[in-house]
Order: structure tokens, then C-alpha cells, then sequence
DNA sequence: CAAAAGGATTGGT
DNA sequence: ACCAATCCTTTTG
């Protein structure tokens, strides 16, 4: 299996400035395409294009497993609260964002940027150190129990093939011809949605819609018409495309286990959304002391701020921020979700209403995996997660919740919880388990101690615990 | 006081 | 049966 996943940059259609007036469809959305349209990222992503006035500096050319992990982490499978069950993780699932997708010109197929997209299932197990003492354990079969699971990882090459089905059906279309021309901006979200196919398969559209209008516009016009789109089609697609974002952004949530709303974020919260952003969005990184701080100061900072701060990404993160801000207000969010949400907020020492949990939904692809074997269902992953390994999931994207949990001596299997409201958060998201509590996450932890896969560090520190061998690595 | 430690019980698979 | 979720009491730093 190939390493790559199709990715799509993030890279806006920046080419043209159309702007102008989105066609008839709900205020909010139009909200949201303005937004969007100012999220576009600085520059392609892609390589195909090479963009030559700005050299793409190896994001981060210190750590070459950094996506690798996050890609791995993001992996897993989120629980949906709602109904579909097993979920999967649709951060990894669709590079796609919302808020990003090349769209330019002949569709492109994404391959690789290595290092960056390296698809979870097929990385290596344990990226962060090959020469962690605990290699030990080498064998392959070792990886069978105490390993994080990557059944539910993607599957590629299904969604290459598809992507492609779609990019064909899109070229020939109209879609690229008249968007590019007229309005390249308000539809960057649209051609997102297009490009994942995700959403498709969810409201089970496939390549079908698409076809459709190909067809009809054959014969229909001696060809002067190269653009039918029957309104209801196109309005149909950019509900999904919003609902695309939606969950692209929920999925944020759930992956950071941070609030929806910017305003409720914590420093912590703030800066894995920094990091998380800078990443999704291949920028360079960024001090991380340059945001240093809550929500509430995030949200009141000017683009020139976020310009000061990061010449290179300032635009990206305040455009992104934006859109943030605008789902928070905001009914297109709310329009389509239909509760199932929470009725017990846990209890937040900050005073944090802890996280306004957005359901994350999430899709339900099925992935592939690497080793082939149970292709089919990837869900059952997710549910019997068990917490060390969750907790390990946790470990292996220092990026991103090293503020909330990180080794200690990773060799020997210490870590320590940072913060433990936070990761007992995650850990409710991940088995939904709204009540949960670092006092009851931790009780499970101890019950490790008598089953051999944790034991009590020498001279006991607070929120220190340590795996036992088999299980560090 | 928050966290560590465990006992006991319940619940889901 | 096994895990984890809950609840709860006691101890500890």
C-alpha cells in the first residue's frame, strides 16, 4: 500500500478574485462561503503546481514523524454519539477540509508529501522513537495485543480510486469550468465537499448527482451549455458541503477535545488548536509562547496580530479562527443538528464548561488496513479501546496534547497527565462517557496495576504513572 | 483540597 | 468473564 492518501491541499483557488454574489441559497451559508472564501490558505499545497514565488519550507523539518503522528492519532475512530456507530476518524479520513481543498485547474491527484501523509495503518507502530529501549519487544507479533489498533484506518486506495471516479465526473462537468471562472471563492467550500467523497457515500450520492447533470447536459445543448446545474442539486450539495464542515470542525473538537466555541478555550485549548491548524494546513510552526493564551484573547486578536506572530501562517489561522467564530453564533451549525446533546455537563474546574461537546458524529468508513485482514469493520476498534491504549494514543501526538499528557521517560513507560480534566474529557468523548472524570479515568488506571499493565512508579509522584514493560512500547 | 488507593457494585459485550 | 464506569471511604502530600 502506497503511503500517500489523497490529500488535498489546502490551497484555495486563489488563483482569480471573483467575487460575487452566491446564488440563491440560505443567508447562513452565504455567511459561511464568505468565511471560507477567507480561510483560503496562503498557497497550494499541492505539488502538482509547484508555486513559485514561495518555497514551501519543510514544515517541520525537525520532526518528520510529526504528521505521521498526528495522522495517527486522528486515526482513531471516533464513537458517535449519535447513531452510526464506529466511527471513523474523519480528520483522517478527509484531508479534505472544509476549509481547504485545491481545486485549481485539472484535478489533480494528491500523492504524498512525504512525511505528511503518511497514512496511520501503514506507519510505523511506533514513530516516535525506533530506539525507544522497549524495541525490544521486536517481533512483529508483539504489535498484536499491547499495539494501538489501525484496523480503523482507511482505506487508500478505495479512496483514491473514488476521488478519481469524482474528479473525472467533475472535469467533465461543469463544475470546474464555470466555478473557476466565476466564482472561485464562494464554492471553495463546495469543492471540498466535492473532492471528499465522503459525504457522498453517507447520503449514498456517489458519483450519481454528478452523472446525472453530465448527462443531461449532453442532451440538452449542442454543447453552449456547459453548466446545468438544477438548483436543487447544487443547493443539495452545499447543504452536505456544510455539513461536510461541520464535521470536519467537530471532529477538531473531538480530536483536541476542545470546545466549539473559541471563547470557552483554555491556553491549552488554544494552542493545540494552533498547532493542529499549522499543521492541517502544512505551515511552518509557530513559538508556541506566541499564544499563550485563553480563548477569550485568541478571538480578540487582529489579523495583524496573528500576522506579527506568524508571518507565514497569520492569515490561515485568523481566517480559520473566523470561521470558527462564525459557526459559534450560529444557526447553520445548529440548523441540521438535532440534539442528542448533553445533559450533564461535567464539571470543569476552570469553570470551563467543559467543552460544549458538539456530537461528533463522524462517517462511517470503513478502512482499510494495511494488513488486510478485517477490512470490512473497523468500528469494533473503537468501542473496546481499552484506556492504556487510548492513554498511548494520546502519548504519541506530543504536538497536540502534550500539554495534557506526555512521557516522562518514555523509555521506561512513565508519563504524566498534565492535565487531567482534559484527558478524562477525551476519554469520556472516546467511549462517550459524558460523566466521565479524571476520578473515576484514574480508578481504571489503578485497576492496571493488579492486571500488570501499569505499576507505581518508585517514589509515587502525582498524576505519574508508569506502563509496564509490555505495554510501553 | 486534589489526588492516590482500593473496595464494592453496576453495566455492557 | 472481563473491562470499565460509578460510587464511595480513607489516606496522603
Amino acid at each position: 500500500m502506497p503511503q500517500t492518501v489523497p490529500r488535498s491541499g489546502c490551497s484555495p483557488p486563489s488563483a482569480s478574485q471573483g467575487e460575487r454574489a452566491v446564488p440563491a441559497s440560505p443567508a447562513d451559508l452565504h455567511h459561511l462561503l464568505r468565511f471560507l472564501g477567507a480561510a483560503s490558505p496562503p498557497e497550494p499545497m499541492l505539488h502538482s503546481p509547484p508555486n513559485p514565488h514561495s518555497k514551501p519550507p519543510p514544515p517541520y523539518p525537525e520532526d518528520n514523524n510529526l504528521l505521521e503522528r498526528l495522522y495517527d492519532f486522528e486515526g482513531y475512530p471516533t464513537p458517535s454519539p449519535s447513531s452510526d456507530e464506529g466511527s471513523i476518524p474523519t480528520v483522517a479520513l478527509q484531508p479534505a477540509s472544509p476549509y481547504s481543498h485545491q481545486f485549481n485547474s485539472p484535478p489533480v491527484y494528491i500523492k504524498e508529501e512525504p512525511n505528511r501523509l503518511a497514512v496511520p495503518g501503514f506507519a510505523s507502530p511506533y514513530p516516535l522513537s525506533p530506539s525507544g529501549s522497549c524495541a525490544s519487544y521486536g517481533s512483529h507479533n508483539q504489535y498484536s495485543s499491547p499495539v494501538p489498533q489501525h484496523e480503523e484506518y482507511i482505506d487508500i486506495e478505495e479512496l483514491l480510486k473514488e476521488n478519481q471516479i469524482l474528479q473525472e465526473s467533475v472535469q467533465q462537468n461543469y463544475i470546474t469550468p464555470k466555478l473557476e471562472v466565476e466564482e472561485p471563492r464562494d464554492h471553495i467550500l463546495l469543492r471540498s465537499a466535492l473532492e471528499d467523497t465522503t459525504f457522498q457515500k453517507r447520503f449514498n450520492l456517489k458519483p450519481i448527482p454528478l452523472e446525472l447533470g453530465s448527462v443531461k447536459m449532453e442532451e440538452s445543448s449542442g454543447g453552449d451549455k456547459p453548466f446545468i446545474v438544477p438548483g436543487t442539486h447544487i443547493d443539495h450539495v452545499l447543504s452536505m458541503a456544510i455539513e461536510q464542515s461541520k464535521r470536519d470542525m467537530d471532529n477538531t473538537c473531538t480530536v483536541l477535545g476542545i470546545a466549539a466555541d473559541p471563547m470557552l478555550w483554555s491556553t491549552a485549548d488554544v494552542k493545540a488548536w494552533v498547532m493542529f491548524t499549522l499543521q492541517h494546513f502544512n505551515l511552518p510552526m509557530v513559538p508556541t509562547e506566541y499564544f499563550a493564551m485563553d480563548g477569550a484573547a485568541l478571538v480578540a486578536l487582529t489579523e495583524e496580530d496573528f500576522n506579527q506572530r506568524a508571518p507565514e501562517a497569520g492569515t490561515t489561522l485568523y481566517a480559520q479562527l473566523e470561521i470558527w467564530k462564525a459557526a459559534r453564533h450560529d444557526a447553520w451549525r445548529t440548523s441540521q443538528w438535532t440534539e442528542h446533546q448533553q445533559p450533564s455537563p461535567t464539571p470543569t474546574p476552570a469553570g470551563l464548561p467543559s467543552a460544549d461537546d458538539m456530537s461528533d458524529d463522524e462517517d462511517s468508513e470503513p478502512a482499510g488496513t494495511s494488513a488486510a485482514s478485517g477490512v470490512g469493520k473497523a468500528k469494533t476498534g473503537s468501542t473496546h479501546i481499552h484506556l492504556w491504549q487510548f492513554l498511548k494514543e494520546l502519548l504519541a501526538s506530543p504536538h497536540i496534547h502534550g500539554s495534557a499528557i506526555r512521557w516522562l521517560d518514555r523509555s521506561n513507560g512513565v508519563f504524566k497527565i498534565e492535565d487531567s480534566v482534559r484527558v478524562a474529557r477525551l476519554w469520556g468523548k472516546r467511549k462517550n462517557r459524558p460523566a466521565m472524570n479524571y476520578d473515576k479515568l484514574s480508578r481504571s488506571i489503578r485497576q492496571y496495576y493488579k492486571k500488570g499493565i501499569m505499576k507505581k512508579t518508585e517514589r509515587s509522584q502525582r498524576l505519574v504513572y508508569q506502563f509496564c514493560h509490555p505495554y510501553c512500547l
